[in-house]
DNA sequence: TGCAAATACTTTGCATGCAAATTAAAATGC
DNA sequence: GCATTTTAATTTGCATGCAAAGTATTTGCA
């Protein structure tokens, strides 16, 4: 048996692993600017289009882990970029806001999108439209 | 302004992120089975494919991380799947090997990736493979 | 009303991904 | 030849991703 499904030129997860992972490596250097990971990154761009939301929606609208988000928001607390309060209407929920300092960073992260696209010279603005698009087949489809 | 590049929807990268947790989720279950992890389980197509090679050679097929390759190796190696020995010609190398039990976890693997593919009802052959190049022109465009 | 089930989080333990420092050995260069 | 540089791995410290267990609260329902 040639195995051909076992080879890893075969696996479309590999190719997501390293792909994420690349891009992951791509942002590290313009974050670092502004003292975030990717992740918190990734929790800021969340406040920054809603503010004042659950850590549930949080979650839901980001995909990271929970358990892993409460470690995150507490590194971002620690760093005055947000603030966590219970919802007095609700004991069990903790409600995210982001501080002014949280909320002025926008600014200085508005031009982290362009830089890391500098970084791309053989995918251009169709191709990257049609990959979102694959990917989000591939995400909707896996998440039950 | 409106800051749309700072949209979560917007970005490529977190569609990769969720993509690449999502398929290596559904990876989870079945693996379990051969008491394998993601990146294990990678270490061993990897080998399945070409044993006896050096570990920089490994890290340089499968794109993990050196540091976490050690680690992975040494759990591999407790589990008897495969041994780590010294070259003779090259003191500062490592060779990599499959034991037998390496060897013949193959076939009990061969299933694996149509076990995956069973969970994806709305992606076809021709979107994976597209996928597959885009991915590919993404991970070839961002290595230096 | 009262108690089991569901929610919302947090905590814990394990397995990476990654950068930086370290160690050992081989290749280079003057 | 010998010191410098390069290469191959390992080690260390930090930040998640994830499953499972634990803690409050709130809901649902008999």
């Amino acid at each position: 048996m040639s195995f051909e499904q076992l080879k890893l030129k075969n696996q479309l997860c590999h190719r997501l692993y390293m792909a994420s992972n690349s891009i992951a490596r791509a942002y590290r250097e313009p974050l670092a600017e502004l003292n975030l990971t990717y992740p918190q990154y990734v929790v800021m761009m969340a406040l920054w289009e809603q503010d004042q939301i659950t850590i549930a929606e949080l979650i839901n609208n980001t995909a990271i882990d929970g358990g892993a988000m409460t470690q995150i928001l507490k590194k971002m607390t620690d760093k005055s970029l947000l603030a966590v309060v219970k919802d007095e209407h609700d004991k069990r929920k903790r409600l995210v806001q982001l501080t002014q300092q949280g909320q002025s960073l926008k600014l200085k992260a508005a031009d982290i999108p362009s830089k890391v696209l500098c970084k791309f010279n053989n995918v251009n603005t169709e191709q990257a439209k049609q990959l979102m698009q694959l990917l989000d087949l591939v995400v909707n489809d896996l998440s039950d």
